[in-house]
DNA sequence: TTTAGCACTCATGCAAGGAGAGTGCTAATC
DNA sequence: GATTAGCACTCTCCTTGCATGAGTGCTAAA
């Protein structure tokens, strides 16, 4: 039958785990009992039970002891307590992230930057997207004798645009036709109305289908308005960390260039700042690894994600913090950008 | 004194430098001596003279020889034949390009995955950028109370945008006014005349200081339209040649993605197809690696570059051909999406 | 319940030895 | 005079054996 999870061996379990975040190594007996005031042989009978009980393991007979998947969780959930950030820290991260928001885009891109160079890991990013932002703007620019530019801007400060070839070129009646409607009909609406191809419809809606490839263009352009984007940086820091030899680190790179898995996990991902073990999300090319996780808001509505990529025993007292000020300062940048209280 | 660089030597070099690409391995003369017709003892004299000539060398005295850079750069530039493209590889690549050109950043990105995907190595494009395209069109959103959108549409169909902020707020007739000067004053103008920061000068002439903020948008705005962007993809693909272990991935990677450094051999390299030894760079992190680098062009103009970074031995054979026909077809694309011939 | 002591288990590092690949040189051959 | 066969020599690489040391589990004493 299972031993009893006592206080005093959550405290050994904290310890190893902090001993082994540092120095990457299985830990042994001794090397706590300087800490804890116990004798050696104590402290290996609480390992030996602690073991039992799933939270520790040893990679083989002889060797110390190393925090299991279910280890660490019980750690990250229950022991670990936030190391708050400095004055400075916080300062620093301000240098790092421009002033005011020119480009939703290249706010995303330099917190990301900013991100993996404070935590020498991976950081990824999404671009703000918000399928419930509705269509503020559209304009239609001549390009050439048979292109014409459609761009879009959402309430969320989006600006996207598309290129689109009309055969036959473009008359300014035509363009004024189609700017009138949009003026009318699509102003207001939420950009999820556009995801599913309704373009025919609203063509056959305007009475002239020789603006369908435009009214094509323009779905186009607010549907990629909602999706969000990922950049990544720092992979190279990925490297690094001696957890992450030889295959394991193609997999683990490869699978983040993917980037439609990992969007899924950033978006599975719940309220705060969340820790995702790579080993439970059964992701292959996570194992050893492990994202610290938070949405990013503007208002009471999430607009994106930002995460930290490292190695599960990355250091998540310190960067839970950093990440959430990340996080709480991108989405006052563009609160402020958009007026918003 | 030196050996004479005869034909067969020529040959022997060109057959160490393929075997040598394909195995990885130094290449010894028994190897050789079978597809040559010769016996293995003459072509050890024969690479013993190669060696002395700097063409090959010996990673230690009782192995095969490996080509030195200079023996690559002299297998690149007279003995290699290119192998023609067949039509399938063609098609291939065309199909993983878009049918025509909605954005040119999601171009050049296409480009650089499918490129990745098919050599196995890296890739990097610029997203087109010309500093002699023109202004075409330019126009300013409000936003929120307190912002505004400026966009700006370039003749080579660059379309680029800044959330401005104006304390204060923004009335239509100061929009109005902006617009009338930039219509009047500034379409037509080479977006290089907005490198440097003669936003004071262009609103004093405006007589309008509270446009200020929205005028100096407007030149970030363009300002970025002439910077090329580096987009870089497949670098998972690079851990995976042996050639790169440890040390070197690292530092390879993250000279890959601190961008300028790399921008700037892009942009060194001449008219067509070329190929670049790291070693002949100075670049340290370039080290036992190479590229093959391509400017691609509408009509005569040179709006940006592709290429491919991979082990220095790389099968430069197949992949410039590949490269050259990807430069072909992005020219091709943008050219169409802008009506030149 | 805690601790000291001890036998036992493995990973790791190092030295020695053998196998194999490839060379350079010399002398024979065409 | 160029080419080739033969051979001694040099190095790397792999294997094996052995010593070392860290760490454990168990038992018996405190």
């Amino acid at each position: 039958m299972k031993p009893e999870l006592t206080d005093r061996k959550l405290q050994i379990l904290a310890a190893v785990v902090r001993e082994y975040s540092e120095t990457g190594e299985p830990v042994g007996s001794k090397s706590l009992a300087a800490d804890l005031n116990l004798s050696s042989a104590t402290i290996r009978n609480e390992m030996s039970d602690l073991a039992e009980l799933g939270l520790l393991e040893q990679p083989h007979t002889s060797a110390g002891r190393v925090p299991t998947a279910k280890g660490y969780r019980l750690y990250v959930n229950q022991l670990m307590h936030r190391q708050p950030l400095s004055e400075r820290d916080k300062r620093e991260i301000d240098d790092m992230l421009p002033g005011q928001v020119e480009d939703p885009g290249v706010l995303a891109e330099a917190a990301a930057r900013a991100l993996a160079e404070l935590t020498d890991c991976a950081a990824v990013t999404t671009t703000p997207a918000d399928d419930q932002a509705t269509v503020k703007q559209v304009r239609v620019l001549p390009l050439s004798r048979q292109t014409v530019v459609v761009a879009a801007l959402t309430s969320s400060g989006l600006m996207k645009s598309r290129i689109c070839l009309v055969e036959g070129g473009v008359t300014p009646d035509m363009l004024e036709k189609f700017i009138r409607f949009a003026e009318e009909q699509l102003y207001g609406l939420p950009l999820s109305d556009f995801q599913q191809g309704l373009t025919q419809t609203l063509a056959v809606q305007m009475g002239d289908l020789s603006l369908l490839p435009i009214m094509a263009a323009l779905q186009e352009t607010l549907a990629s308005a909602a999706q969000a984007e990922l950049l990544l940086q720092g992979q190279s820091n990925l490297l690094k960390h001696r957890r992450f030899g030889g295959e394991q680190a193609v997999r683990l790179l490869e699978f983040l260039s993917r980037g439609r898995p990992l969007l899924r996990i950033l978006h599975h991902s719940g309220e705060g700042v969340q820790v995702v073990l790579g080993n439970e999300t059964g992701e292959e090319a996570l194992e050893h690894s492990g994202l610290v996780v938070s949405p990013y808001r503007v208002g009471d509505r999430e607009m994106g994600s930002i995460g930290v990529i490292g190695p599960d025993r990355m250091d998540y007292e310190h960067i839970i913090p950093s990440l959430e000020y990340f996080a709480y300062r991108i989405g006052r940048l563009l609160s402020d950008a958009l007026d918003e209280e």
